[in-house]
RNA sequence: GCCUCUGUAGCUCAGUCGGUAGAGCAGGGGACUGAAAAUCCCCGUGUCGUUGGUUCGAUUCCGACCGGAGGCA
Protein backbone atom coordinates (compact mmCIF):
# COMPACT_ATOMS: atom_id res chain seq x y z
CA UNK A 1 0.00 0.00 0.00
CA UNK A 2 1.68 3.27 -0.91
CA UNK A 3 -0.45 5.24 1.64
CA UNK A 4 2.60 6.89 3.26
CA UNK A 5 2.72 8.39 -0.19
CA UNK A 6 -0.89 9.80 0.15
CA UNK A 7 -1.18 13.39 0.46
CA UNK A 8 -3.20 14.10 4.46
CA UNK A 9 -6.54 15.79 3.78
CA UNK A 10 -7.12 18.83 4.49
CA UNK A 11 -9.91 21.57 4.89
CA UNK A 12 -10.18 24.82 2.75
CA UNK A 13 -11.86 27.85 3.74
CA UNK A 14 -12.45 30.18 0.55
CA UNK A 15 -14.26 32.79 -0.95
CA UNK A 16 -14.33 36.68 -1.56
CA UNK A 17 -12.69 39.35 0.42
CA UNK A 18 -14.92 39.99 3.80
CA UNK A 19 -16.51 37.20 3.24
CA UNK A 20 -15.38 36.30 6.94
CA UNK A 21 -13.19 33.22 5.82
CA UNK A 22 -11.10 34.04 9.56
CA UNK A 23 -12.99 33.48 11.69
CA UNK A 24 -14.81 30.25 10.15
CA UNK A 25 -11.30 29.05 9.84
CA UNK A 26 -10.49 29.63 13.22
CA UNK A 27 -13.75 27.94 14.52
CA UNK A 28 -13.15 24.84 12.51
CA UNK A 29 -9.66 24.44 13.29
CA UNK A 30 -11.46 25.00 17.33
CA UNK A 31 -14.12 22.25 16.71
CA UNK A 32 -11.28 19.59 15.33
CA UNK A 33 -8.47 20.15 16.25
CA UNK A 34 -6.69 22.30 13.35
CA UNK A 35 -4.12 24.25 12.41
CA UNK A 36 -4.71 27.15 10.15
CA UNK A 37 -2.51 27.76 7.09
CA UNK A 38 -2.21 31.24 5.17
CA UNK A 39 -3.76 30.98 1.58
CA UNK A 40 -3.41 34.63 0.88
CA UNK A 41 -0.59 35.82 -1.52
CA UNK A 42 -0.82 39.43 0.30
CA UNK A 43 -0.95 38.01 4.19
CA UNK A 44 1.89 35.96 3.83
CA UNK A 45 4.24 39.75 4.07
CA UNK A 46 5.38 40.61 7.34
CA UNK A 47 4.77 44.44 8.04
CA UNK A 48 1.16 44.31 6.11
CA UNK A 49 -0.86 43.71 8.70
CA UNK A 50 -3.94 46.42 8.18
CA UNK A 51 -4.18 46.79 4.63
CA UNK A 52 -4.33 42.58 4.20
CA UNK A 53 -6.26 42.04 7.24
CA UNK A 54 -4.13 39.73 8.15
CA UNK A 55 -5.72 38.18 11.31
CA UNK A 56 -5.43 39.99 14.61
CA UNK A 57 -3.27 38.86 17.44
CA UNK A 58 -6.27 37.66 19.34
CA UNK A 59 -7.29 35.67 16.10
CA UNK A 60 -3.77 34.51 15.71
CA UNK A 61 -3.96 33.05 19.46
CA UNK A 62 -7.10 31.62 19.05
CA UNK A 63 -5.70 28.49 16.69
CA UNK A 64 -2.52 27.66 15.65
CA UNK A 65 -1.54 29.64 12.71
CA UNK A 66 0.87 29.26 10.20
CA UNK A 67 3.02 31.18 7.22
CA UNK A 68 1.09 34.54 8.18
CA UNK A 69 2.99 37.73 7.95
CA UNK A 70 6.40 35.11 7.36
CA UNK A 71 7.54 36.53 4.41
CA UNK A 72 9.70 40.16 4.34
CA UNK A 73 7.80 42.70 1.55
CA UNK A 74 11.23 43.04 -0.08
CA UNK A 75 11.49 38.74 -1.05
CA UNK A 76 10.03 38.17 -3.72
CA UNK A 77 7.43 35.29 -3.32
CA UNK A 78 5.27 33.26 -6.07
CA UNK A 79 2.68 30.27 -6.55
CA UNK A 80 5.78 28.03 -6.35
CA UNK A 81 6.64 29.31 -3.20
CA UNK A 82 4.16 28.97 -1.50
CA UNK A 83 3.31 25.39 -3.11
CA UNK A 84 6.60 24.41 -1.22
CA UNK A 85 6.14 26.35 1.98
CA UNK A 86 2.62 24.69 2.53
CA UNK A 87 3.35 21.33 1.79
CA UNK A 88 6.01 21.17 4.35
CA UNK A 89 3.79 22.65 6.71
CA UNK A 90 0.96 20.70 5.75
CA UNK A 91 2.70 17.68 6.26
CA UNK A 92 4.18 18.80 9.86
CA UNK A 93 0.31 19.54 11.15
CA UNK A 94 -0.67 16.00 9.56
CA UNK A 95 2.57 14.59 11.58
CA UNK A 96 0.99 15.84 14.75
CA UNK A 97 -2.05 14.60 14.37
CA UNK A 98 -4.14 17.99 13.57
CA UNK A 99 -6.15 18.84 10.32
CA UNK A 100 -4.66 21.64 7.95
CA UNK A 101 -6.76 24.10 7.72
CA UNK A 102 -6.04 26.19 4.37
CA UNK A 103 -7.24 29.81 4.71
CA UNK A 104 -7.29 32.80 2.22
CA UNK A 105 -8.57 34.24 -0.79
CA UNK A 106 -6.09 33.44 -3.68
CA UNK A 107 -7.25 30.73 -5.49
CA UNK A 108 -4.17 30.13 -7.79
CA UNK A 109 -2.57 28.93 -4.53
CA UNK A 110 -5.08 26.94 -2.99
CA UNK A 111 -5.85 25.55 -6.62
CA UNK A 112 -1.70 24.95 -6.99
CA UNK A 113 -1.61 23.42 -3.77
CA UNK A 114 -4.60 21.28 -3.96
CA UNK A 115 -4.14 19.78 -7.21
CA UNK A 116 -0.56 18.98 -6.38
CA UNK A 117 1.21 21.17 -9.89
CA UNK A 118 5.14 20.80 -9.51
CA UNK A 119 6.75 23.49 -10.65
CA UNK A 120 10.17 22.93 -12.12
CA UNK A 121 13.14 24.04 -10.03
CA UNK A 122 14.16 26.51 -12.10
CA UNK A 123 13.44 29.55 -10.26
CA UNK A 124 12.30 32.82 -12.08
CA UNK A 125 14.72 33.87 -14.17
CA UNK A 126 14.11 38.06 -13.85
CA UNK A 127 16.80 39.41 -16.43
CA UNK A 128 15.23 36.83 -18.71
CA UNK A 129 11.74 38.41 -18.16
CA UNK A 130 13.74 42.02 -18.62
CA UNK A 131 14.90 40.96 -21.94
CA UNK A 132 11.19 39.70 -22.96
CA UNK A 133 9.64 42.91 -21.67
CA UNK A 134 11.86 44.63 -23.88
CA UNK A 135 11.90 43.15 -27.17
CA UNK A 136 7.81 43.02 -26.88
CA UNK A 137 8.24 46.56 -26.92
CA UNK A 138 9.93 46.84 -29.90
CA UNK A 139 8.49 44.28 -31.78
CA UNK A 140 5.06 44.61 -31.17
CA UNK A 141 2.53 41.82 -29.28
CA UNK A 142 1.20 40.26 -32.57
CA UNK A 143 4.89 39.26 -33.59
CA UNK A 144 5.71 37.98 -30.01
CA UNK A 145 1.94 35.80 -30.28
CA UNK A 146 3.82 34.47 -33.50
CA UNK A 147 6.80 33.33 -32.04
CA UNK A 148 4.68 31.71 -29.09
CA UNK A 149 2.42 30.08 -31.82
CA UNK A 150 5.36 27.82 -33.97
CA UNK A 151 5.42 26.19 -30.72
CA UNK A 152 2.40 26.43 -29.24
CA UNK A 153 -0.79 27.46 -31.57
CA UNK A 154 -3.26 26.55 -29.58
CA UNK A 155 -2.21 28.44 -26.50
CA UNK A 156 -1.25 31.45 -28.78
CA UNK A 157 -4.86 31.79 -29.93
CA UNK A 158 -5.98 32.36 -26.48
CA UNK A 159 -3.82 35.16 -25.67
CA UNK A 160 -4.82 38.72 -26.00
CA UNK A 161 -2.36 41.16 -27.77
CA UNK A 162 -3.31 43.33 -24.81
CA UNK A 163 -2.11 40.79 -22.41
CA UNK A 164 1.70 41.76 -22.37
CA UNK A 165 2.08 39.72 -18.91
CA UNK A 166 1.21 36.65 -20.19
CA UNK A 167 2.67 37.29 -23.47
CA UNK A 168 6.09 37.61 -21.62
CA UNK A 169 5.61 35.00 -19.09
CA UNK A 170 4.52 32.56 -22.23
CA UNK A 171 8.06 33.28 -23.72
CA UNK A 172 9.85 33.20 -20.58
CA UNK A 173 8.49 29.63 -20.24
CA UNK A 174 9.38 28.90 -23.97
CA UNK A 175 12.83 30.46 -24.20
CA UNK A 176 14.04 28.80 -20.87
CA UNK A 177 13.16 25.55 -21.25
CA UNK A 178 13.01 25.19 -25.42
CA UNK A 179 9.78 23.16 -25.12
CA UNK A 180 6.34 24.08 -25.69
CA UNK A 181 3.76 25.41 -22.26
CA UNK A 182 1.97 22.75 -23.18
CA UNK A 183 4.66 20.16 -22.44
CA UNK A 184 5.62 22.04 -19.48
CA UNK A 185 2.12 21.98 -18.12
CA UNK A 186 1.73 18.18 -18.90
CA UNK A 187 5.14 17.63 -17.24
CA UNK A 188 4.23 19.60 -14.39
CA UNK A 189 1.08 17.21 -13.75
CA UNK A 190 2.67 14.12 -14.42
CA UNK A 191 2.89 12.21 -11.17
CA UNK A 192 0.83 15.16 -9.61
CA UNK A 193 -0.54 13.76 -6.18
CA UNK A 194 -4.01 16.20 -6.00
CA UNK A 195 -4.83 16.57 -2.06
CA UNK A 196 -7.78 15.22 -0.56
CA UNK A 197 -9.54 18.25 0.12
CA UNK A 198 -12.79 19.35 1.41
CA UNK A 199 -13.77 22.63 -0.14
CA UNK A 200 -15.87 25.76 1.47
CA UNK A 201 -16.78 28.69 -0.32
CA UNK A 202 -18.60 31.80 1.31
CA UNK A 203 -20.31 33.77 -0.42
CA UNK A 204 -23.57 36.51 -0.20
CA UNK A 205 -25.96 35.73 -2.91
CA UNK A 206 -26.80 39.54 -2.07
CA UNK A 207 -24.33 41.30 -3.22
CA UNK A 208 -24.78 44.42 -2.38
CA UNK A 209 -24.40 42.82 1.13
CA UNK A 210 -20.63 41.84 0.42
CA UNK A 211 -20.20 45.44 -0.76
CA UNK A 212 -21.49 46.60 2.34
CA UNK A 213 -19.39 44.48 4.70
CA UNK A 214 -16.45 45.74 2.49
CA UNK A 215 -17.42 49.24 2.85
CA UNK A 216 -17.09 48.74 6.53
CA UNK A 217 -13.84 46.94 6.37
CA UNK A 218 -12.56 49.89 4.86
CA UNK A 219 -13.58 52.33 6.93
CA UNK A 220 -12.42 49.70 9.89
CA UNK A 221 -8.52 49.89 8.20
CA UNK A 222 -8.83 53.66 7.80
CA UNK A 223 -9.36 53.92 11.47
CA UNK A 224 -6.43 51.62 12.31
CA UNK A 225 -4.04 53.77 10.69
CA UNK A 226 -3.88 51.88 7.37
CA UNK A 227 -2.50 55.27 5.96
CA UNK A 228 0.65 54.59 7.72
CA UNK A 229 1.21 51.50 6.65
CA UNK A 230 0.36 52.65 2.77
CA UNK A 231 2.93 55.26 3.59
CA UNK A 232 5.57 52.51 4.54
CA UNK A 233 4.79 50.77 1.17
CA UNK A 234 4.95 53.76 -0.81
CA UNK A 235 8.03 54.59 0.66
CA UNK A 236 9.49 51.35 -0.34
CA UNK A 237 7.51 50.86 -3.23
CA UNK A 238 10.44 49.83 -5.11
CA UNK A 239 11.68 46.91 -3.16
CA UNK A 240 8.04 45.88 -2.14
CA UNK A 241 7.69 44.29 -5.29
CA UNK A 242 4.73 42.18 -5.19
CA UNK A 243 3.29 44.00 -2.11
CA UNK A 244 3.24 47.63 -3.25
CA UNK A 245 0.36 45.70 -5.83
CA UNK A 246 -1.95 45.00 -2.88
CA UNK A 247 -4.77 46.47 -2.73
CA UNK A 248 -5.07 49.03 0.03
CA UNK A 249 -1.86 50.53 -0.24
CA UNK A 250 -1.25 51.35 -3.93
CA UNK A 251 -4.92 53.35 -3.90
CA UNK A 252 -2.78 56.35 -1.84
CA UNK A 253 -0.03 56.66 -3.94
CA UNK A 254 -2.08 59.01 -5.71
CA UNK A 255 -2.45 60.99 -2.19
CA UNK A 256 1.03 60.64 -1.11
CA UNK A 257 1.93 62.58 -4.38
CA UNK A 258 -0.47 65.40 -4.04
CA UNK A 259 -2.28 64.31 -7.20
CA UNK A 260 -5.38 63.38 -5.08
CA UNK A 261 -7.91 64.02 -1.58
CA UNK A 262 -7.80 61.51 0.34
CA UNK A 263 -11.58 60.88 0.17
CA UNK A 264 -11.26 59.96 -3.34
CA UNK A 265 -8.18 57.42 -2.62
CA UNK A 266 -10.15 55.71 -0.34
CA UNK A 267 -13.31 55.28 -2.67
CA UNK A 268 -10.87 53.59 -5.28
CA UNK A 269 -10.03 51.60 -2.76
CA UNK A 270 -13.27 50.29 -2.10
CA UNK A 271 -13.86 50.02 -5.57
CA UNK A 272 -10.63 47.90 -6.17
CA UNK A 273 -11.77 45.68 -3.50
CA UNK A 274 -15.48 45.02 -5.39
CA UNK A 275 -13.69 44.64 -8.18
CA UNK A 276 -11.61 41.95 -6.87
CA UNK A 277 -13.80 40.30 -4.73
CA UNK A 278 -15.84 39.89 -8.16
CA UNK A 279 -12.94 38.58 -9.37
CA UNK A 280 -12.09 35.87 -6.40
CA UNK A 281 -16.09 34.71 -7.17
CA UNK A 282 -15.08 34.04 -10.57
CA UNK A 283 -11.94 32.21 -9.66
CA UNK A 284 -14.33 30.07 -6.89
CA UNK A 285 -17.20 29.58 -9.33
CA UNK A 286 -14.70 27.09 -11.42
CA UNK A 287 -14.36 24.85 -8.26
CA UNK A 288 -15.32 21.51 -8.97
CA UNK A 289 -17.38 20.43 -5.93
CA UNK A 290 -16.89 23.20 -3.19
CA UNK A 291 -19.35 23.82 -0.58
CA UNK A 292 -21.12 26.92 -1.15
CA UNK A 293 -22.40 29.18 2.18
CA UNK A 294 -24.34 31.84 1.81
CA UNK A 295 -23.48 33.65 4.87
CA UNK A 296 -26.61 35.62 5.20
CA UNK A 297 -28.50 32.73 5.44
CA UNK A 298 -25.93 30.00 7.16
CA UNK A 299 -24.11 30.69 10.40
CA UNK A 300 -21.14 30.49 11.32
CA UNK A 301 -21.93 27.18 13.70
CA UNK A 302 -24.10 25.73 10.65
CA UNK A 303 -20.90 26.16 8.60
CA UNK A 304 -18.63 24.52 10.87
CA UNK A 305 -20.65 21.63 11.13
CA UNK A 306 -21.81 20.93 7.54
CA UNK A 307 -17.83 21.05 6.55
CA UNK A 308 -16.99 18.73 9.57
CA UNK A 309 -19.03 16.63 8.62
CA UNK A 310 -18.65 16.28 4.94
CA UNK A 311 -14.56 15.92 6.09
CA UNK A 312 -15.26 13.00 8.33
CA UNK A 313 -17.07 11.60 5.98
CA UNK A 314 -14.72 11.56 3.08
CA UNK A 315 -11.26 11.34 5.22
CA UNK A 316 -12.25 9.38 8.46
CA UNK A 317 -14.44 6.46 7.74
CA UNK A 318 -11.92 4.26 7.53
CA UNK A 319 -10.01 5.18 10.36
CA UNK A 320 -9.57 1.53 12.40
CA UNK A 321 -10.97 -0.02 9.10
CA UNK A 322 -7.58 0.28 6.69
CA UNK A 323 -6.49 -2.29 5.11
C1' G B 1 -48.89 83.78 -8.69
C1' C B 2 -46.27 84.77 -13.44
C1' C B 3 -41.96 83.82 -16.73
C1' U B 4 -37.74 80.83 -18.35
C1' C B 5 -35.07 76.34 -18.30
C1' U B 6 -35.37 71.15 -17.23
C1' G B 7 -37.25 65.78 -16.64
C1' U B 8 -33.72 59.94 -21.54
C1' A B 9 -29.82 53.39 -18.36
C1' G B 10 -28.35 52.87 -11.03
C1' C B 11 -25.55 58.16 -11.64
C1' U B 12 -23.91 62.40 -15.00
C1' C B 13 -25.42 63.57 -19.63
C1' A B 14 -25.67 63.21 -25.36
C1' G B 15 -29.20 62.41 -29.29
C1' U B 16 -33.35 61.56 -32.59
C1' C B 17 -34.42 68.22 -38.71
C1' G B 18 -40.94 62.80 -36.29
C1' G B 19 -39.39 56.15 -38.16
C1' U B 20 -39.09 53.66 -30.17
C1' A B 21 -31.87 55.76 -28.49
C1' G B 22 -25.96 55.99 -26.94
C1' A B 23 -21.44 57.61 -24.21
C1' G B 24 -18.65 58.05 -19.56
C1' C B 25 -18.91 56.29 -14.71
C1' A B 26 -21.21 52.56 -11.60
C1' G B 27 -22.35 47.53 -12.29
C1' G B 28 -22.34 42.40 -14.47
C1' G B 29 -19.93 37.97 -16.95
C1' G B 30 -15.37 35.50 -18.23
C1' A B 31 -10.01 33.92 -18.69
C1' C B 32 -5.89 32.98 -15.76
C1' U B 33 0.42 27.17 -13.84
C1' G B 34 6.14 30.84 -11.28
C1' A B 35 4.06 39.24 -10.28
C1' A B 36 -2.24 36.49 -8.98
C1' A B 37 -4.88 41.75 -4.01
C1' A B 38 -1.46 40.94 -10.52
C1' U B 39 -2.81 40.91 -15.75
C1' C B 40 -6.33 40.68 -19.61
C1' C B 41 -11.13 40.02 -22.50
C1' C B 42 -16.50 40.65 -23.20
C1' C B 43 -21.35 43.03 -21.89
C1' G B 44 -25.74 49.09 -22.64
C1' U B 45 -34.15 47.71 -23.57
C1' G B 46 -34.41 51.89 -20.90
C1' U B 47 -42.74 52.75 -19.45
C1' C B 48 -37.00 58.53 -23.43
C1' G B 49 -41.79 62.28 -16.24
C1' U B 50 -47.54 61.48 -16.83
C1' U B 51 -51.55 62.31 -19.96
C1' G B 52 -54.24 64.16 -24.12
C1' G B 53 -53.69 66.08 -29.27
C1' U B 54 -51.55 66.44 -34.37
C1' U B 55 -49.63 62.40 -37.55
C1' C B 56 -49.56 56.40 -41.27
C1' G B 57 -46.15 56.79 -37.06
C1' A B 58 -44.23 60.85 -31.27
C1' U B 59 -39.17 59.94 -26.84
C1' U B 60 -38.80 63.93 -30.69
C1' C B 61 -43.96 68.82 -32.48
C1' C B 62 -48.33 71.16 -29.55
C1' G B 63 -51.44 71.43 -24.84
C1' A B 64 -52.35 70.20 -19.82
C1' C B 65 -50.63 68.09 -15.43
C1' C B 66 -46.75 66.37 -11.97
C1' G B 67 -41.47 66.75 -10.18
C1' G B 68 -36.68 69.74 -10.18
C1' A B 69 -33.67 74.45 -10.99
C1' G B 70 -33.51 79.64 -11.72
C1' G B 71 -35.73 84.59 -12.44
C1' C B 72 -39.68 88.32 -11.52
C1' A B 73 -43.26 89.80 -8.16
Amino acid sequence: MAEHEARPAIIAVCGPTASGKTELAIRIAQAIGGEIVCADSMQIYSRLAVGTARPTPQELAAAPHHLYGTVPPERGYSVSDYVTDAKKIVLDISARGNVPVLCGGTGLYLRAFVSGVQFSEAPTDLALREEIRLELERRGAQEMIEEIANSDPELAGTLHPNNRKRIVRTLELIRANGQSVRELNEASMRGAQSCPCVTAVLYSEDRAYLYGRIEQRVDKMMRQNLLDEARLVYDNRDRYKTAAQAIGYKEFFPYFEGTKCLADCVNDLKQATRRYAKRQLTWFRREPDALWFDIRKTGCPQIVETVLEKYKQLFQKQEGVSP
